[in-house]
DNA sequence: CCAATATCGATTGTCGACAATTACAGCTAT
DNA sequence: ATAGCTGTAATTGTCGACAATCGATATTGG
């Protein structure tokens, strides 16, 4: 819950959900005063919050005309899927050796806490794979490189990843955490990196084609 | 001459520029009303301006206690050209698959372009070697790839370079660039690759040697 | 004399109204 | 009937004023 208590933060996060949850429906245009009296706000704070929104590349925005909410394209999917695994990939090389042993021990629970929920409610969140994920990059300590992940590339992502849940793999998923982990603690940061880029290229191929499927049926446009 | 004219852009990049020029020193508090009416324009479009220099770091905003811009220090700077490297050699690995016949015949002009420059004026732009950096971007297709390099860090990175203009070694660079070409041209992306990241490993020592010794100067806080 | 607190000034956040630009509808002419 | 033009309505950009919050100074109690 962090709190920065202006209305035009609080109204960018609820928009940023909105978009990524698909309330807000990819290619639809956004009326400034129709989302100001529906938030309760002013179009002051609105247009802050669009502009950050235009900044994370979930809308786009041209001047005098207005926002339209981003259409989510194949290719689209596979550049920036591309390049995550190219930057989190070096995330693993640079932590295999500057990750400390308490960060490789919370790691480490991290990944029992989810085997632990899976197994008892055999439900799994998204959000379980992003925490991996953001853990090793905390842990490669290249604050460039954390926020140009968790702070541009990982929203727009989240929008593919929601509309095509996919038949997820997450046992699949763990497993694969686990080895990159094993790595890690052996230091042996290519390796890791290695296994970084496969695990993540997976799920590229994997929401692609769930995207493709999506795509087909919307033959819109 | 990209012209958005509304005066918030406009503000946007006059202000930017302002900042990588270091007419707007490192660290120093902004004042809106004040900024406001030096560029003659309201509080409005000078705000939304301040959000678009945050979004890319060149300042740091705290709700209800006002912005500063960005300060330089060896970390940040370790970090900006980390990423760099990474990003723009994976730039050349796409791009040597990628580029057309007329985009490599256009890479050799420009080059061509700028050592005639510089054997008749002596002087060297640092947009030279942007441009060149930015010409093998634009050829490796991957739009998330681009955004990225040119909509946040290059903009970072200035600052620093315009900072410290260094004992740049411009035919170094020409020559290094001309490497480059020749790897692409040769559709070898490895090699491509491994030169672009050894070329920006060199600026990076070179910078960064120069703004050690900056900062020794304003041994200040 | 120092510390904690209250008050004041300054700065930022928010609002409603006005100006500028665009998109659409209707009309005219070929 | 269609292409181009024109006027109007709707939407966005901009402004000035008000409200909320923070930092610094002054004050009071120990």
């Amino acid at each position: 819950m962090e709190a920065r208590h202006t209305l035009a933060d609080q109204t960018f996060e609820q928009l940023q959900t909105a978009i990524i949850q698909g309330r807000l429906i990819p290619g639809s245009k956004i009326n400034e005063q129709e989302l100001a009296s529906q938030y309760g706000i002013s179009r002051g704070p609105l247009r802050e919050a669009l502009q950050r929104l235009e900044q994370r590349r979930l809308i786009e925005r041209i001047p005098h005309v207005g926002a339209r909410v981003i259409k989510l394209t194949a290719n689209h999917l596979h550049d920036l899927y591309q390049v995550r695994a190219e930057l989190e990939a070096m995330a693993c090389r640079i932590a295999a050796s500057s990750i400390s042993d308490q960060q490789l021990i919370e790691l480490e629970q991290l990944l029992d806490r989810q085997q632990q929920a899976f197994q008892s409610e055999q439900l799994t969140s998204l959000q379980d794979d992003i925490d991996f994920h953001v853990g090793v990059l905390n842990a490669c300590g290249n604050q460039t490189l954390i926020n140009t992940l968790c702070g541009d590339l990982y929203h727009q992502l989240q929008i593919y990843r929601h509309q095509c849940i996919s038949s997820r793999r997450p046992l699949q998923a763990l497993a694969q955490h686990r080895q990159i982990l094993a790595a890690l603690k052996q230091r042996d940061g290519e390796l890791a990196a290695l296994l970084m880029r496969r695990h993540i290229e997976a799920g590229a191929a994997n929401t692609a084609k769930v995207l493709a499927a999506k795509l087909e049926d919307f033959q819109d446009e």
